[in-house]
RNA sequence: GCGGGAGUAGCUCAGUCGGUAGAGCGACAGUCUUCCAAACUGUAGGUCGCGGGUUCGAAUCUCGUCUCCCGCUCCA
């Protein structure tokens, strides 16, 4: 199957099946905006839950917590978003190329003897400060600094760009929209710095230790797209890891190979993996990594290890003016940790499993055309794990289907269903990725067993209907 | 944001020269009682993405707009 109809298939599977639909769609959507439906909800749950057990049960040094996506607008400015990410922007008009308004100048400065890339670099500085687009403009074209690509100075307006959505808290309108702004969270890693001392002091946490958070973030991108691949509404599963300043490269290896680990366990194969080490870092790192995953569309990023230094948690003592060290016994002296953080996108990691999980597959035999669709969801984070169905709707079958329901229901999520033939309700369950099928039939009657068929595979076995429950909690094990 | 493509039933799509809309699948209610879709009967479902214009008349021509996909661009 050529690689851009499968996305384009999965997206269609996704709104058929009830996993995902486009956001307000009766009012013919909001842009790249996702709601998750019966299915997919169920699906997002699922994976979220994994990782949380992964990253804080199953770490006797990890904690979670849920800061609220509302914070003080301090702490933007603190961890350097409002600074670095609300750059003004410029447009080539016969290129149609886009430029930080600041890279252009400064790669202009780079050809310009020191004096004259000196003053032109200060000049900018000034103008930058004040917010002065109209003189950003007058600077580019008094300089007749051309694109690279054209060659032209055709230039558009300078226009700024904000990463982070705002809105105003408290009821009454300030004379001052400014006074009142607050932010809703590009990223929810923040919540976990503000909050290091409280949780280190009231979990009488040690070095090194973490601290995980699953929540919405929102980034108002320039360009949304790809499906649920870049939302401007997402959510994050971050971990930050505290360690020992001058540790923090062998905690970074650390959690580099244990979340590729976890990745793995998923079921999903290694060859559809890889690393892309970051060659330029971000204002805040010392080492940086992606895992990245071979979607439809190539490999792109799903989670990010990062080696966040002492950065965030130095800026919020500073800015607070409160104090955000930790006392190490063991050293007997104060420190402000460094950090590793471990940063997956939910639904990212959805996109991933379906990407993995979605195959068309032609069944057809000499004597028939036959195919179908299938979801080979790990029995883990499969929406449904087990469909209950009796073979008809007679004989006392329905009956002995509700009693199995009764028993399974409060360990996983069933589906049962009478309608239809079977074989069209096998492909129903394959379709929505259902692992398991069970069929109670004439003969369950007589010696209580049941056929359990295999959604990989289609292959049936005969069990009894009291190891059925069991069966499945198995599988769900990875 | 720029360029290209697309938008007709839940899904995939057809719709000729401008003359008031069709198929297959699916869904629902029955029949059949059968271990792998497409057997039979019946039913529901569409302001042809939205808005303006041309026309006696627009799914069709035209302009605008929204949304999706691809490429570029941007990206913690």
């Amino acid at each position: 199957m050529a690689n851009d109809n499968k996305l384009q298939n999965i997206i269609a599977h996704c709104k058929e099946y009830g996993f995902i639909f486009q956001s307000s769609e009766i009012y013919d959507g909001l842009s790249a905006v996702y709601d998750y439906g019966q299915y997919g909800s169920e699906l997002k749950k699922n994976i979220r839950d994994y990782w949380w057990k992964s990253m804080t049960q199953m770490q006797d040094n990890i904690v979670g917590i849920d800061a609220a996506i509302f914070m003080h607008p301090t702490v933007w400015k603190a961890s350097g978003h409002v600074d670095n990410f609300s750059d003004p922007m410029i447009d080539n008009k016969d290129s149609k190329k886009r430029y930080r308004v600041d890279h252009l100048i400064e790669g202009y400065a780079e050809t310009l003897p020191e004096a004259d890339a000196k003053s032109l670099l200060q000049k900018m500085d000034e103008l930058l400060a004040k917010d002065d687009f109209a003189g950003l403009k007058t600077l580019i074209e008094d300089n007749k600094i051309k694109c690279a690509v054209s060659g032209t100075a055709n230039w558009t307006d300078v226009r700024q760009f904000n990463l982070m959505f705002s809105t105003e808290m408290g009821a009454v309108a300030s004379d001052n929209p400014e006074e009142n702004k607050v932010y809703l969270r590009p990223e929810t890693a923040q919540g976990i710095f503000v909050n290091f001392l409280n949780v280190q002091k009231t979990g009488r946490m040690k070095i090194p230790f973490g601290i995980a958070q699953t929540g919405k973030a929102f980034r108002n991108e320039i360009v949304a797209r790809g499906f649920i691949f870049r939302m401007r509404e997402f959510e994050q599963m971050e971990m930050q890891f505290f360690v020992r300043p001058g540790t923090q490269k062998e905690w970074y290896e650390h959690w580099k190979e244990a979340r590729m680990k976890w990745h793995l366990s998923l079921g999903i194969s290694p060859e559809r993996y890889r690393f892309h080490d970051h060659v330029k870092l971000a204002h805040y790192a010392d080492a940086a990594c992606d895992i990245e995953y071979d979607f439809p569309m190539g490999f792109k990023e799903v989670e990010g290890i990062h080696s966040r230094t002492d950065f965030d948690l130095k800026n919020h003592q500073q800015y607070s003016g409160k104090k955000l060290t930790y006392f190490d016994t063991e050293l007997n002296q104060h420190y402000v940790p460094y950090v590793v953080e471990t940063s997956i996108g939910l639904d990212r990691t959805v996109m991933m499993l379906l990407s993995e999980a979605y195959e068309e597959q032609d069944l057809s035999t000499d004597e028939k055309q036959d195919s179908r669709v299938v979801l080979k969801f790990p029995p883990l984070v499969a929406p449904i794990k087990l469909a209950i169905l009796p073979l008809t709707k007679k004989d006392g079958m329905p009956e002995i289907a509700r009693q199995l329901m009764d028993e399974c229901k409060p360990y996983f999520k069933c589906f049962y269903e009478e309608k239809d033939s079977i074989g069209k309700r096998y492909r129903r369950q394959d379709a929505i990725g259902t692992p398991f099928c069970v069929t109670i039939d004439g003969q369950t009657k007589e010696d209580n067993t049941v056929t359990i068929r295999h959604r990989d595979d289609m292959t049936q076995e005969r069990v009894t209907l009291s190891s059925v429950k069991d069966i499945v909690l198995k599988a769900m094990q990875v």
